[in-house]
DNA sequence: TGATTTTCATACTGTTCCGCATAATATAAA
DNA sequence: TTTATATTATGCGGAACAGTATGAAAATCA
């Protein structure tokens, strides 16, 4: 009895996002999809095209859900577009959180958030995907008051974030005490941002990386190695 | 007899960029429309809604020329979007370039660069424009060679610029002998795509001068003010 | 079993899209 | 004038687009 419909919902993926808790027994036909599997692909997709280039067709055929599925899941393009960018958002936001709690040196925290986000810029079968609010969500962000509210979060998290790091660090004296948490956590950001535009570019790897290294030692004093 | 037609071959192609000086007699109806206004046009709206998002008609609404006589202008749409970018490129040289000549202490250099890119992300009627570069053509910029070739051409040169600001300033003794020129553009650079990107995200023009001023503090170092 | 519910699959609607074919129009040259 | 040339103006054609209507399919419940 261990059989296929015994308990679907609750267990596999985590259905948590929409479904609060377990879904026992859902009544109708059941689904032939998976919804985050599905938003997956969706926000592939939006990542490498944008908004306007992403068809639905072409979602239909990267989710395996026919358009009506589409609708019935996740509304129209746009809110599928919203959905997506909130996930992107999530998942940076997990890869990311420990190594921003982790209580490491500061040159040591930073070479790794910048390695993250190296990482998530430049995968992507068909070339770097770069980063989803830099590439899509902030152009839609003039026209959309929605999107823009995200996005400005987004900038504001990283700001905040990185202000914390080096607020920390100065306090362990890892920092000149005339250095500013706040502007060099805007640097810190700027180069998240310079990072994410050239590697769409496909500026190699090794390159971006030397910017992130230029960029840590100016920020943290190159005499302080 | 060398007339024939006058003097047409010197000038067939574009009687002088302005429209200047001399009355080629052209040999058929006249037209509508000076390309380089209509262009300019093109440039505005490619630069708001991006590539795929801008329609022919669109085009032709904003240009006040009908679809064919944008085709024998500028070729088909992707051609005219290369050459909109082209000439955002050159405006924006045109608008930068003696500044970075221009002998000034580098500090006051930065302020002016900085302080133009500016003028140029905010602009724009129905909102900030941000950069043509980091808005539309870095995303078009994985998938088709010859705007990729162009998008990098652009952040070198802006790199290239910097660097032989800082390097005089460094010469002249502006900065402290430890300072990186190379590494001090790149982080020029990155100043101006974070706030070509939050430009975009309607963030107001005060706060983006603070952070300008705060990079600039960090480069030159704060200390030498 | 049969009724109910939920989803899937197909296909349709009306619009918009890009590119071009055709014809009308306005100038210079003969 | 007439002819040649270069542009404008209209609109077609096939494809792609977003969103929806309709009915078949697959599960649970009685």
């Amino acid at each position: 009895m261990v059989q296929k419909t015994g308990k679907p919902a609750a267990s596999a993926k985590s259905p948590s996002v929409t479904a609060g808790a377990d879904a026992p027994k859902r009544r109708g036909r059941p689904r032939a999809y998976q919804p985050e599997v599905a938003l997956g692909k969706a926000l592939d997709l939006f990542r490498k095209d944008g908004f306007a280039a992403t068809s639905l067709d072409d979602l239909s055929a990267a989710t395996g859900m026919n358009r009506p599925s589409l609708y019935g899941a996740f509304g129209d393009k746009r809110e599928l577009y919203i959905k997506s960018y909130q996930r992107y958002r999530a998942d940076a936001r997990a890869a990311m959180i420990d190594i921003f709690r982790d209580e490491l040196p500061i040159r040591k925290r930073l070479e790794r958030i910048f390695a993250v986000a190296l990482d998530i810029y430049l995968s992507g079968d068909a070339g770097p995907r770069g980063c989803f609010t830099v590439m899509t969500a902030a152009s839609e962000a003039v026209a959309d008051p929605e999107i823009r509210a995200m996005v400005l979060e987004g900038f504001a998290e990283f700001d905040k974030a990185f202000a914390g790091c080096f607020s920390r660090a100065k306090e362990k004296g890892e920092l000149a005490s005339t250095a500013d948490p706040q502007v060099l956590a805007q640097l810190a950001s700027a180069t998240i941002h310079t990072i994410a535009i050239r590697a769409r570019a496909r500026t190699p790897r090794k390159q971006l990386e030397a910017i992130v290294k230029g960029a840590i030692d100016v920020m943290v004093g190159a005499a302080s190695t």
